[in-house]
DNA sequence: AATGTAAGGATTTTT
DNA sequence: TCCTTACATT
């Protein structure tokens, strides 16, 4: 590897436009005109690691870096669009051509083009977590395992095993050994059903998720005059969140840097909150390793939360048990101490987080400045019945997904086959909308259009069938679809005519079904081309396009609900963390396991670190008997336990008083 | 071979 | 509780 950084062009003003000093401290000063060669930032919450980032993409840009050689990941799309347009406002519009997007997007994007040298079309199609679970299924069936073998794991727990050996590079039996140990005894059966699945999807031009990053990084690896041509088009590579990126990842982002070594990684051990995809908080200490002649530096001074707030979120990340040494500290002053409320029921707690909102709004806080954030998507559902009633706008992320619905994903299927004829699973899901039709004829179907074409629905046979006249319609719309060069606009339009019919018969609810179908439309109109459409409406959910669709002003009326998780990097000047309760936050699924717990803290951290002015804590009470679906024991969260000065740094709020 | 029905079983988090 | 799967019926 080649560690020497390429000289950089000098810019022709010898007096930059920017003045870097005196808006950044000198930790981010020093960061942000790093010469060039490996670098990474521990960055704690909070601490301007956005802000770091956004000026060292406009330094580079007036150095003279032709931005788009400028490579810069993140973990939502949403983020490195946000930072692009920071950084043309204080640069200029340069900084907009900047190279940016997930790893996931990125790795799309090299594949449609590299494809080839890893055996795939540039008209793959992806399949989501649902899709992929419908081929392991098809596949499940197909080998039969489970019918001599009590208990054979279902599709979900399928995709489960297949992905973490992925993310983590490890074999399925490593994967079985270390987490499903009542498997064991079922490796070889279901390394074969793993080996088939591989198959499956190679033959038919399909990726999943895993795969877009393992063959992006096969790519790299295996074929080195496209690692050079990549990498001298991506001079600099940054990586942001990187606490959170797996081995693979890493591995892609080493690829990129191989020829000139301008690699930087920004990120917080303590905020390390995806080890169930593979990632791992304790990588981001072998960058240096990874990296020799690293220069590593360290943010600590917090600008975004009150000194009670930030008192509180260190006590939260003082009892990790693992971590790197890093002290938060804020010159701000004053300031409200963190609130900690148990209302007595969880409709209680609605109640209060509904109150509490009012009351920010009639003081003046903008909408989109108030966030309730919560471990799993369910746990809002009381809050957002609530909200509707009193007309209060909100947004939700995470959770269930627009495109996880059956409908969106039955119209995203004849879209799908239309680029990819071989694409059997979204053959199998259209087929099997049509009237006496079911799994058997769907996959013989299926595959006769793969091996043989379209014309294979419309042979004589068929025709006599019962579901001839209705093949020969899809036919005849595949046909125009694939054949036709009209807009994508005008081909969703051909798909909803051919399949409004299908979704009446289907589904009792189908007048609730069809307006979803339009915002698809609307969505797509602004698309040229099909296969872009479909590949971002996968690799980013839509609630974030319509986000940015609608324009900001739309956003700013809405209050912000969120799963912690989707709340990564965001801030807000009120947040509420609602069911703080053990069981759910720690959830009960991480309580056997020790490391489980330390991520379910670093994940209260990451919660508590959103909030700049005003920060609540709700544990309800839970009532009721623990059934299977109530699993909370009802006790306030372990982690405010744990913190042995709680009384000094929380102000209890008597929700019944009130 | 498709469809309807009853018992069984699992739930986080995301690209 | 709701969704999936296995089984029985048409």
């Amino acid at each position: 590897m080649v560690r020497g950084p390429r000289p950089m062009p000098q810019g022709q003003n010898k007096t930059p436009a920017i003045p870097y000093a005196s808006a950044l401290n000198p930790a981010q000063y020093q960061a942000v005109t790093h010469p060039g060669g490996p670098l990474l930032v521990i960055a704690g919450a909070g601490t301007g690691k956005t802000r770091t980032l956004v000026y060292r993409v406009a330094y580079l840009v007036e150095q003279g870096v032709d931005p788009r050689s400028i490579l810069l990941l993140t973990f939502t799309r949403k983020a490195a669009q946000e930072m692009m347009e920071r950084a043309s406002q204080i640069l200029d519009a340069r900084c907009a051509m900047v190279a940016g997007g997930t790893f996931h997007s990125f790795a799309n994007l090299i594949l449609r083009r590299y494809g080839s040298h890893v055996g795939y079309p540039a008209s793959f199609t992806i399949a989501d977590r649902s899709d992929a679970e419908d081929i392991l299924n098809l596949i499940r069936t197909d080998l039969g395992f489970h019918k001599d073998k009590a208990r054979f794991p279902k599709k979900r727990a399928l995709m489960n095993i297949i992905s973490r050996a992925a993310n983590c590079q490890m074999s399925v039996g490593q994967v079985l050994a270390q987490e499903y140990p009542q498997y064991e005894a079922l490796e070889p059966e279901i390394e074969e059903i793993a080996r088939t699945y591989a198959r499956y999807k190679e033959e038919r031009a399909i990726m999943d998720y895993d795969d877009l990053l393992t063959k992006c990084r096969d790519l790299l690896r295996d074929h080195p005059p496209v690692r050079q041509r990549l990498s001298w088009t991506y001079a600099h590579v940054l990586i942001d969140e990187f606490q959170d990126t797996n081995a693979v990842q890493a591995e892609i982002g080493a690829f990129l840097a191989s020829e000139h070594g301008n690699i930087m990684a920004v990120g917080d051990d303590c905020q390390s909150i995806y080890s169930f995809r593979g990632a791992d908080f304790r990588n981001i200490m072998d960058f240096p390793k990874r990296f020799p002649g690293s220069t590593v530096i360290t943010l600590e001074e917090n600008y975004r939360s009150t000194q009670p707030i930030l008192s509180f979120t260190n006590a939260i990340i003082e009892n990790a048990r693992e971590k790197y040494s890093k002290r938060l500290f804020t010159k701000a002053e004053g300031g409200a101490k963190p609130i900690y409320t148990r209302p007595p029921s969880e409709l209680a707690q609605a109640l209060y987080v509904l109150q509490r909102i009012q009351t920010h709004l009639q003081e003046g806080v903008p909408p989109h400045q108030i966030a309730v954030l919560f471990r799993a998507g369910w746990h809002s559902n009381d809050l957002e019945v609530l909200l509707g009633k009193h007309g209060i706008a909100f947004v939700k992320y995470g959770g269930m997904k627009f495109i996880e619905a059956a409908h969106i994903k039955d119209v995203l299927a004849f879209l799908k086959a239309t680029v990819n004829p071989a694409d059997t699973i979204s053959w199998h899901r259209i087929l099997q909308l049509l009237e006496g039709v079911g799994p058997v004829t769907a996959k013989r179907l299926a595959e006769n259009v793969k091996e043989k074409g379209l014309e294979s629905l419309v042979s004589k046979s068929l025709g006599k069938r019962k579901y001839g006249q209705s093949l020969r319609i899809l036919h005849d719309t595949m046909t125009q679809l694939t054949t036709g060069g009209e807009p994508v606009s005008q081909k969703i339009e051909a798909v909803l005519t051919a399949y409004q019919p299908l979704l009446e018969a289907k589904y009792d609810d189908a007048p609730k079904r069809i307006p979803d179908l339009r915002s698809l439309q609307l969505l797509a109109e602004r698309y040229e081309n099909l296969e872009t459409l479909l590949a971002d409406l996968t690799l980013e959910s839509p609630e974030q396009a319509l986000a940015r669709e609608n324009g900001p002003r739309h956003r700013k009326d809405h209050v912000v609900l969120s799963t912690i998780h989707s709340a990564k990097g965001l801030e807000w000047h009120t947040v509420f963390i609602i069911h703080l309760v053990d069981g759910h936050l720690p959830s009960s699924y991480s309580l056997h396991d020790e490391d489980a717990i330390e991520e379910e803290r670093r994940l209260f951290y990451v919660a508590a670190t959103r909030a700049k002015c005003h920060l609540y804590l709700v544990a309800p009470k839970v009532q009721g008997q623990a059934s299977f679906y109530s699993l909370a024991t009802g006790g306030p969260s372990r982690f405010l336990f744990e913190i042995g000065r709680l009384g000094k740094l929380v102000r209890r709020d008597d929700p019944e008083a009130a």
